[in-house]
DNA sequence: AAGTTAAGGTGGTATAGACAACGGGTGTCC
DNA sequence: GGACACCCGTTGTCTATACCACCTTAACTT
């Protein structure tokens, strides 16, 4: 692997694979801790910071005088981390897609420079689309990204790559947070043609801000979900 | 302090309030780790699994090499861990309150015994509560509770505690964790009524499913909560 | 047969120290 | 004035070890 990769996230990344790979299997107990040391090469403290992602990403689970055991999957596995809609879908087992509405610059409103810590008329990217799974669709996604920080964001790329990936590779943003509100709705004229369902229909509104390992937002993004075909999973556990 | 409480939860909580408090203003630096460990006379590792609850919890924000950050706060702060609807309504600055509607024990039909993976015609509580927020109802709630595992509540307790404390003081059940569903809809007749909205206004239906420590589910819930006047929030953070 | 006790194994907490990686500032050089 | 190199303080990773708290199991007692 690349060696730098700190050591604890290299061995959670090989225990991750073993267990898709179904070496432990859900229900069972892995080998304890002081195996697992032996068998990386290192000290208890670095086996343990491993183990501990994936207990927060809930594929492992601790018992205290017990051992540690590989979580039963459930149903819907809800998302762990930052994902976009790309990475959701596929993770629902289906095949997203997406179509352009809009692209442009544009200055920024009152409501987004706001949101996005910026001073009003500061040009931004507007990007609105429609976004599919298995070719219906799913949700209409407006998104906002200050121009100043993401730069050479075109049409092409926006086609090619997910936005993140496009974030965190091409313009070396690392994306640290977002903070979602849901709401519900009812779906407008307009909303309901582009999903095609009723006017009146009941729709999630997910309004998302993420941003940097500096606190700085990166991305303003609404989106409108049909209530009927989409469900938001969330997944809380006690430290 | 409670002796028996690890010190770097000891640590945490002293940070907590000195956080609030305003010892510690948001946007500033804290201490460094070093300059902690001499104050709270403990080791560097101990120090920084305190800073750690802290930055999971979202409080703090660490910037390799240059320190530590007490985070801004935002207008709506989303919740961290488990919580009831007490707490969260608290937290939004309003008072909760509730009115009984039903309360008894049950055989669980097919839908609850598989949720709460127990066989069918299994006494359940059942629980159905109008939620109001500074008087005004915010939500209708459905619970499904082992009585099995759950023994001994009654109106009253209800009436007194908040369902979770119950749970775990009275109980003895350890919550761990706690998966929930979101889904948009249209208020039915019946949830119209009680939450005082039109027919057909928009709602959102939270499903959730809650655990303890050993993984067995101890409580279905669903909630019926008014589209116009609740927004669900989340705060995800990237490991 | 059932309950009790003891021992061993497991994860949980904590130590003291070392080096690495990174950020920000300072100063030098051009 | 601007670009660059360097240094210092910070957080990040890792070690080797020790003891504690808890669960499970097996042996023992009743």
């Amino acid at each position: 692997m690349n060696p730098n990769v700190p050591r604890y996230v290299a061995i959670a990344d090989t225990l991750k694979e073993q267990i898709y790979a179904g070496i432990y299997k859900p229900g069972q107990l892995i080998p304890p801790e002081r195996k697992l040391c032996d068998q990386f090469g290192v000290s208890r403290m670095t086996l343990r910071h491993a183990v501990e992602q994936l207990v927060i990403e809930g594929l492992l689970l601790r018992r205290r005088g017990s051992g540690t055991y590989v979580q039963e999957q459930k149903l819907e596995q809800p998302l762990y981390g930052l994902t976009s809609f790309t990475e959701d879908i596929r993770s629902r087992g289906m095949t997203p897609s997406s179509r352009l509405l809009q692209f442009e610059i544009i200055p920024a409103h009152e409501e987004v420079s706001d949101v996005l810590l910026m001073k009003e008329n500061t040009p931004v990217y507007y990007v609105s689309r429609i976004r599919y799974a298995d070719e219906f669709p799913m949700a209409i996604e407006y998104t906002y990204l200050p121009a100043n920080e993401v730069k050479g964001l075109t049409e092409e790329k926006l086609a090619q790559h997910s936005l993140y990936s496009f974030l965190q590779t091409e313009c070396g943003l690392l994306l640290a947070e977002a903070d979602q509100a849901i709401d519900a709705g009812l779906a407008t004229q307009e909303e309901a043609e582009a999903l095609q369902i009723e006017e009146g229909a009941p729709v999630l509104i997910i309004n998302r801000i993420t941003r940097t390992v500096h606190g700085d937002p990166i991305e303003w993004s609404k989106s409108i979900y049909r209530g009927d075909k989409y469900t938001f999973t969330i997944s809380i556990r006690q430290s």
